[in-house]
DNA sequence: CAGACAAATGGTAGCGCTACCATGCAGAGC
DNA sequence: GCTCTGCATGGTAGCGCTACCATTTGTCTG
């Protein structure tokens, strides 16, 4: 009577499939692949034979239901083509490349709305970990984290209050430490130059302020910045703005190194001598920052750590041992080149 | 008796409680959810209504082992950070961001038998279509293909025997283009440079020798490759090569922009004048090749719109009207610039 | 050598959803 | 009046897998 529907799935083979060709127990395949430990050698063996010899693949969807968890790490990003959060993914990648995990971006576009939105969807799927970046997640979108009922990592930043982990630096004290060794350099009108300003832009912007009051140098006049999204081009013209703003002009410190190679692209063109009538620092340290003619100061940030490092935090996490230490800060580095040494 | 486990899922809520509330069969929230037009007006209302008190969000993982198929998009590229690839990944999420599809990239590595096996992970899921770069599969990975069982779209390239559907151009003609503008521009001695050299490179590279030949100017020394992944700094050091081995080199083409960039920057560094001296043309035209100084030639290829496409023809395909050309060839424009115009 | 206990294996009953096949009912056709 | 058709809705039976518990076997105690 209970006639079987026609196998939906294409005739691919299911675990009963191996079982039967094994001789074994439908259970026992299951478990000789999740944790071959509690199977004997012997039958181990078998099933391995079986399961080569029909190409059996376990169907993930099935699993998900069955165990109420899916082997899926979440991750939310604001943007693919950035290259630092390109380089964040791939450490993410890389590193679990070797394990069952499947990855599942979002792309939110730099918005909260869009955010919520995703992680919604992600609940929805019980994902085994979740890794977003930023900390300035909307009161909703945290609230969905917080009850995602799986391990979450924060990337990116570091803050006082993470959800459950962080992994990050400080973009407060990289503006800062980039402002502040361009007036150790000697100069005196530095300017901000930003694109797209979001929220980690904002604290970059905040600490080259703080390093501009502190000398008794800060000025409005002296920050350019827009929210239009970050390109080379964009950095050109931002400069040719700042520069009839305000030409007695003799630094910039760039939100990020587009931002900065465009201002030096600007420079050649208007022969502009770089170093000695304009310093320029970017964010990031991009490969181009070390080649370009003059290279580029830029603070060096650690992106694809904090990619296998936010792995590293979740799988513990999901193996039941939470790393002690909950914030990481992977810190930056200051890499002093030619475009600041008058 | 059947004493239900305690709600595996952590209690959120499913299919029968919506059902319960709006006082309708589980079948009917169903359908309500996924062919709207089959259910009465009022019904929809009244589900709609217990869909959003109660929050509910479909499990993906339930309906695709009900239904045998996963609204997902399996997306396979050699490259996360090589912005070419993140932004035809970037066409395909915005493209696909207001549909219910999900979407799964996969990471190759540029490897055959990494493509071959995450190939294999990803049919285990039942994807509703395939994207893949490239046309240079593996025998193993071409037959994955075509047993997928669903619309496939390989992307980045043209060629004569698609899997399925094809969207891309054709690097050959590119690289030849390129060189020929060149030769047009009054340069001889015209050298290759070429990092990674994936098969894309090696067509590019074929299309240069194809001009060069043409007009009697090849010689195997003009070429300078490296199986290296490429970077501008990389870029840097093969033009040091290239003009060591031949230093009356008075031109390049450069595999790619970065290395046509990396290329520029040791001409300024050597007060090497371009484009009076060496000429220089890059290829998939970056933002910063319009910007830099001077400006690069390049010849742009449209790698948003590779993505936009390919989901549009898989989606037509999942509609059930394949689209008749199954071969799109989008092109490509060869940008004029500073750095060739002798 | 009985009893206790651990290790290895299996059976059963779902996970949350949808395919398939009823069922009920209104209107059309004779 | 009756059957016939088509539409809206619902019930049932799985999709392929694993959690939970039961069973079997072997090993160790006293």
């Amino acid at each position: 009577m209970t006639k079987p529907r026609s196998r939906r799935g294409g005739g691919r083979p299911t675990i009963a499939d191996v079982a039967r060709k094994a001789g074994v127990g439908a259970i026992t395949v299951s478990r000789a692949l999740r944790e071959p430990g509690r199977v004997s050698e012997d039958l181990r063996r078998q099933i391995q034979a079986a399961v080569d010899e029909l190409g059996y693949v376990p169907d993930p969807n099935a699993r998900a239901l069955a165990s109420a968890r899916a082997e899926v790490f979440g991750v939310l990003v604001p943007s693919l083509t950035n290259n630092v959060f390109a380089e964040v993914v791939r450490g993410i990648y890389d590193s679990l490349s070797d394990s069952p995990f499947r990855i599942q971006i979002g792309n939110t576009h730099y918005s909260g709305l869009e955010e919520e939105r995703l992680l919604q969807v992600f609940g929805s799927q019980r994902p085994a970990a979740l890794i977003v970046a930023g900390i300035d997640q909307t009161p909703g979108a945290r609230r969905l984290l917080e009850n995602a009922g799986c391990p979450v990592v924060q990337v990116m930043e570091t803050g006082p209050d993470p959800v459950d982990m962080m992994v990050g630096f400080s973009h407060l004290d990289g503006g800062r430490t980039a402002a502040e060794h361009l007036l150790q350099a000697g100069y005196r009108k530095i300017g901000f130059i930003g694109a797209r300003m979001d929220p980690r832009s904002q604290r970059r912007l905040a600490g080259y302020r703080a390093a501009m009051e502190a000398a008794g140098l800060f000025d409005p006049r002296l920050i350019t910045t827009t929210p239009v999204p970050s390109s080379v081009t964009l950095g050109r013209e931002l400069f040719r703005d700042a520069l009839a703003k305000m030409p007695t002009l003799d630094g910039v410190f760039c939100n990020n190194d587009d931002i900065a190679l465009g201002v030096l692209f600007e420079c050649h063109r208007a022969s502009i001598d770089v170093p000695k009538q304009i310093g320029i620092a970017g964010f990031n340290d991009l490969d181009m920052m070390q080649v370009s003619f003059p290279s580029i100061t830029s603070v060096r940030t650690h992106r694809y750590e904090i990619g296998t490092r936010a792995v590293a935090m979740a799988l513990a996490a999901i193996a039941g041992n939470r790393p002690e230490q909950r914030i990481v800060d992977l810190g930056f580095e200051l890499m002093r080149r030619e475009s600041t040494a008058r």
